[in-house]
RNA sequence: GGUGCGUUAGUUCAGUAGGUUAGAAUGCCUGCCUGUCACGCAGGAGGUCACGAGUUCGAAUCUCGUACGCACCGCCA
């Protein structure tokens, strides 16, 4: 036996047993005739004491440790002369009779402490000392609750969890796959799933009627600090159920987590919002509810004036920032160069101040009369000390986006995107296509395989793109972080969507007919949702990024750092799969 | 594919009118220290300033390119 208790456990009660740990060496105070030793296991820090007087080799011995030294020691749990309030075990320590290097270490490259000196690159290609520090490892011990909370929530519900293949067909549609080479059919690819979505509709056809999965998904597009090539999915589907049925159950399962994970309890329905509300209240699919500042059309209100930049806006709108208006001149050009940085692309920043004694002082002052700056005051629901700011474009849908990221800054700014705040809204109502420039065509929003809104189905010949689709997602703090839809169940209408998104009925039947196929035995109505976990635990976890709860994870480049992957491979497993590798010049 | 920022000691960073020997903190090593817990004190080692070209009498510093990292846009049904 290598230890008789953790380094997280013992406690004032325990004072005067003798007892065995065994952990890491976080760090050594010598203090001339007595040594004290930090030991540090998943479980937390003992502190080791050793006393010259008592046992000079053995102090001799301990002096003489290192950092992340593996240590197994065995003494008695003594009350500490003066506590460490900061530790749960700061009321003992351990007087060590007996201590045996279980293996020496090198020294770390960055200190494994809470506070570490490490930088992200290097974490990453020490992930596995990174995981040593407890804050890293927080994230993972979350991340398990969050999956026994899932699996005891939806297994209560009668959900089951099967597992699908990770070695699948590509489906064009959509993302890019990543593809595997297959060694016994020549020439031939398998690739990995980016959803589970035409096997759980299978499984539905089975008539599992409640299923899920915590599934990984993979992706072959560029990161982002929320998205990796690898992830995970709370995958499930369910059948003979409306929208609201499945709304029901996951916004359950939200509730739940909230209030197992982070003690939150959140009682009130959860907000609803259809896709074109969301987009012309606050310019994005996925707004961030923690914080007001809508949008106001101000179309009418400023087309009055003989501002030239207004005369052919498709859209102008402005957004209210309470107590903004003592913005100096260099703010506001910071806020105008940011609008017109090219990821956002506005062309300026029209900006109005709602000064003390109600009068507005704004940057187009010269092309209005104070009774319509007024009537703007008075649009914008604005109060004294208010900044308004103004966007407009000939595009609506643009612009709208570009005062999407004012209003975010803005919330920024004002500190109203409170990490310990949390805002969940369902989006719903989503238009079922959108026009591909690079494809020539319809492409579906969501998924192929999504059920039009039933009242909109008459649409489908005659006006394609004014169809909604019956789909959903959740937006928690401005994150998407799950969508799901009601699936089409009948073949033909199936197929007629094959059409319309372009596909020739051979084409459809070549990468699809097995669904089209299964529909035809008997598929039961049917829609389901999938929750991204990596975007959930880092919510819960308070997280910038979901790398930071992920154990190993790839980097901007979607690479491996630690693993150095992806890298080339031996000529000899290229010649078994009969593939060529292009050698660059 | 694109935009921005970055790359200096093991680590985190500072360092330009372009000019002797490139600094701090921390870590590491040595010594002192019997109640520390971010221990303290004294001393020491440690740098091809990412790489390549260019400008210059002279480049960590200016220019261009490359590589790598981060954030974002495109992309992500």
């Amino acid at each position: 036996m290598y230890r008789t208790h953790t380094c997280g456990e013992l406690r004032i009660e325990h004072a005067g047993q003798t007892v065995t740990l065994a952990g890491w060496v976080q760090r050594t105070r010598k203090m001339g005739g007595m040594t004290f030793v930090d030991l540090r296991d998943r479980y937390g820090i003992t502190q080791l004491v050793f006393n010259e007087e008592k046992d000079a080799p053995l102090t001799e011995e301990a002096n003489r440790l290192g950092r992340e030294y593996v240590i197994q020691v065995t003494g008695v749990v003594s009350e500490r002369y003066s506590k460490n309030k900061n530790l749960p075990t700061g009321d003992i320590e351990i007087e060590v009779s007996k201590l045996n290097v279980l293996n020496k270490s090198i020294t770390p490259p960055f200190t494994i402490e809470e506070e570490t000196d490490g930088g992200d690159d290097l974490r990453m290609k020490y992930r596995y000392l990174d995981l040593r520090r407890p804050n890293v490892r927080k994230n993972l011990e979350l991340r398990h609750r969050m999956c026994i909370e899932v699996r005891n929530y939806l297994s209560n519900l009668g959900f089951i969890e099967v597992e699908t293949p990770i070695l699948i067909g590509s489906t064009p549609e959509g993302a890019r796959d990543f593809v595997v080479p297959s060694r016994m059919n020549k020439g031939q690819f398998y690739a990995l799933p980016q959803s589970p979505q035409t096997l759980k509709q299978l499984l539905m056809v089975s008539g599992f009627d409640r299923y899920f999965q915590i599934a990984k998904c993979f992706r072959d597009e560029d990161l982002r600090a929320d998205r990796q090539p690898e992830f995970t999915q709370i995958d499930c589907e369910m059948s003979f159920v409306t929208q609201e049925d499945i709304i029901q159950t996951f916004e359950g399962m939200a509730k739940h987590l909230f209030k197992t994970l982070r003690g939150v309890e959140l009682n009130e329905p959860f907000l609803r919002m259809p896709w074109a509300e969301a987009m012309r209240r606050f310019g994005s699919d996925k707004p961030d509810m923690r914080f007001g500042m809508e949008f106001v059309e101000l179309m009418d209100t400023l087309k009055c004036g003989t501002f030239p930049v207004f005369d052919n806006a498709a859209y102008i709108g402005g957004i209210c920032a309470p107590g903004c208006a003592v913005y100096t001149r260099k703010q506001l050009d910071q806020l105008t160069d940011f609008v017109k940085r090219p990821q956002i692309g506005a062309k300026g920043l029209v900006y109005a101040r709602v000064q003390e004694d109600g009068s507005v002082k704004s940057s187009v002052d010269k092309f209005y009369t104070p009774e319509q700056l007024n009537a703007l005051k008075e649009k914008m629901h604005a109060n004294p000390g208010d900044l308004i700011l103004i966007l407009s474009g000939d595009d609506a849908m643009k612009t709208r986006k570009q005062l999407c990221e004012l209003r975010l800054e803005m919330g920024g700014r004002l500190g109203l995107r409170d990490k310990n705040k949390f805002a969940l809204l369902w989006v719903t109502e989503f238009p079922m296509f959108e026009w591909s420039d690079e494809e020539g065509r319809l492409m579906a929003m969501h998924h192929p395989f999504t059920h039009p809104m039933d009242e909109d189905i008459y649409l489908l010949d005659t006006h394609p793109e004014d169809v909604r689709a019956d789909a959903y997602d959740m937006v928690c703090n401005g994150i998407e972080v799950g969508g799901g839809s009601i699936r089409i169940h009948d073949p033909k209408l199936q197929a007629k969507m094959f059409e319309i998104l372009g596909f020739t009925h051979e084409k459809a039947e070549e990468q699809f007919g097995f669904l089209m196929n299964a529909f035809k035995y008997g598929a039961p109505p049917h829609g389901g949702l999938a929750y991204g976990l990596d975007r959930w635990v880092s919510i819960f976890a308070g997280l910038d990024s979901i790398r930071d709860c992920i154990a190993f994870p790839k980097n901007n480049s979607g690479r491996d750092v630690m693993l150095d992957a992806p890298a080339p491979i031996d000529q000899k497993q290229l010649d078994e799969l009969e593939i060529e590798v292009k050698q660059k010049d």
